[in-house]
DNA sequence: CGCGTCATTGATGTGCATCAAGTGGTGTGG
DNA sequence: CCACACCACTTGATGCACATCAATGACGCG
């Protein structure tokens, strides 16, 4: 990433301790005070906000490498809910911490803004995504998102084994999961990908863009 | 917001000019070179992204106080365009500038930070609004928080112009036009608010709230 | 004054939600 | 080691909220 050794061990400095989450606690939830960020090290998170009257809704899946936590900064609170949704470690990052050593080390202020843009451009396109998609068009978005990000890690491009239930993955898209289910079968049946439980296989990778780009085809 | 008066000097180092911008014309577009965040002074923005088929999801309404443009950070490109809905001017602030100075004024930093988390944080609600709720809740939603920051700033808390076109409304809020236009018929038949053109008077935000935080009633 | 843009309202269609039944895999305790 | 219970998932039948299509009406601007 362009930084200097001495740069280098500032920036691990910025880890104060790793902890360990078991699948289906939480690393921190809505309400908690603010302290640290957590770049994940090994595991998979859900984050999801819910709004007073029981409302859910997953607002993000974060894998190995990400940071999450970056909503508490702005009033100290911790404004959703963060999920391990198998057995997991986290880098623990007091904020304070982050924000001294980023006025010493430009490429640190410099990664942390963007890391926050990226979060904000990822929610853009969840944004368009649960506004003006159908459902294939929301599935086959989200596919290609996660083995995109899985490959970059080293994962096949073509293998995912999800981590999350339908009803996750319908909370994220905005759908129910029974509408998940059949649309999965669908793409089954179209010879798209094969599903087995969550093991999920894509054959036909350009047919799942074609179907994310196209307002007209079935 | 806690300064020294020599901090203050510094923070309005930040701003390198002023630009004017024509009602209709962009602040920047989706490809542009990001160099300046642009903090509004007067007038009132949109912002949007579009995917490659022409799709087109509007991500947010902007006000005076607002700050735009942190979505070309992480790439040095924007990836929405940012358009004035009636005559506005900025501050442009080169963001070379901000990261400068604010590693000398903690302040400076912090709020950065901040800005960049609320607009994490409201990314969040809004996509709570479309992955869950139904027409009725995400217009009211939609006024609640155009008025509640309206009335922040000094404007009545029950009364709003729309700068936006239905359509514009529609976009962002997940909706057809026709369905924003309906909706807010029903709100004027049950007495919740009255509409002529572009003018809405609310009144009975109760009614309002209630219709935002309830899945149940009609 | 006339045209273009924006908004309203009605009639009809459809994609997804809802309700419901059944299957299969997994884990547990007898 | 098997029986049972539980949970996640699949699939079908039906309904509804919103989209779509279409006609008309109200401003505002040149």
């Amino acid at each position: 990433m362009g930084l200097t050794p001495g740069e280098l061990d500032r920036i691990e400095d910025v880890v104060a301790s790793r902890r360990k989450i078991k699948r289906g606690s939480t690393l921190f939830r809505n309400g908690d005070k603010f302290t640290s960020l957590y770049a994940i090290r090994t595991g998979f998170f859900k984050t999801c906000v819910a709004s007073e009257d029981g409302r859910d809704q997953v607002t993000g899946f974060q894998m190995a490498g990400e940071v999450i936590g970056l909503d508490g900064i702005v009033n100290d609170n911790h404004t959703c809910d963060a999920v391990a949704l198998e057995d997991a470690e986290v880098c623990v990052m007091p904020f304070d911490r982050i924000e001294e050593l980023s006025r010493e080390v430009n490429s640190l202020q410099r990664h942390v803004h963007k890391i926050m843009s990226r979060e904000i451009v990822r929610e853009n396109g969840v944004m368009l995504l649960l506004g003006s998609m159908r459902a294939e068009e929301r599935l086959a978005a989200f596919l290609l998102n996660l083995v995109q990000r899985l490959h970059a890690r080293g994962f096949s491009q073509s293998e995912v084994v999800l981590r999350m239930t339908r009803e996750e993955i319908g909370s994220y898209l905005g759908l129910k999961l029974e509408t998940v289910s059949r649309t999965f079968s669908k793409f089954v049946d179209d010879g798209i990908i094969e599903v087995k439980q969550r093991h999920v296989r894509i054959l036909n990778t350009d047919a799942l863009r074609e179907i994310v780009n196209s307002k007209i085809t079935t």
